[in-house]
DNA sequence: AATAATTGTAAATAATACTTGACATTTGTA
DNA sequence: TACAAATGTCAAGTATTATTTACAATTATT
């Protein structure tokens, strides 16, 4: 699934470990969810989104490939 | 994690089961989601908005508890 | 060039979404 | 009232996968 992370984390001049603090998480698990590698939690998710002041739409684009 | 599935659902008289057929998940997978007992992974709940032509946000209602 | 800061990634772990099955309760219907 | 359909739930197991830990590679700064 991509996302628009990377865009919104750097616009803000934050690092990954910044934003890993700021909802939570590792700062590995961000950047895995930057690059795709899995999808985050639906909580992980809302608070990303919550963050940006975005929607999750706004923010993950997801497509029916399973 | 709220949400409005039941709503929904049965608006469009549809059962736990032919929305579970409808997602690709089982029956009380649908109803543990109705009832708050666990949240579904982002794919699902994308795949759940969709069906109902809604935002995730306008199904979801997330709370910053713990 | 050297050091620090940031990012990338593999491997292991933890968490939890999801299934199956079974049975109990509720709600609808003949 | 009786039967069927739909929902609730619970236990237990599976498996998927989100997340962490540790280390390598890259990028920036001096």
């Amino acid at each position: 699934m991509k996302n628009k992370i990377r865009d919104l984390r750097s616009t803000k001049g934050w690092t990954q470990e910044d934003l890993a603090k700021a909802i939570g998480v590792s700062r590995q698990t961000i950047n895995a969810i930057e690059k795709g590698k899995f999808d985050p939690s639906l909580p992980t998710a809302f608070r990303i989104a919550n963050l940006f002041e975005e929607t999750i739409e706004g923010i993950f684009e997801y497509r029916e490939e399973d």
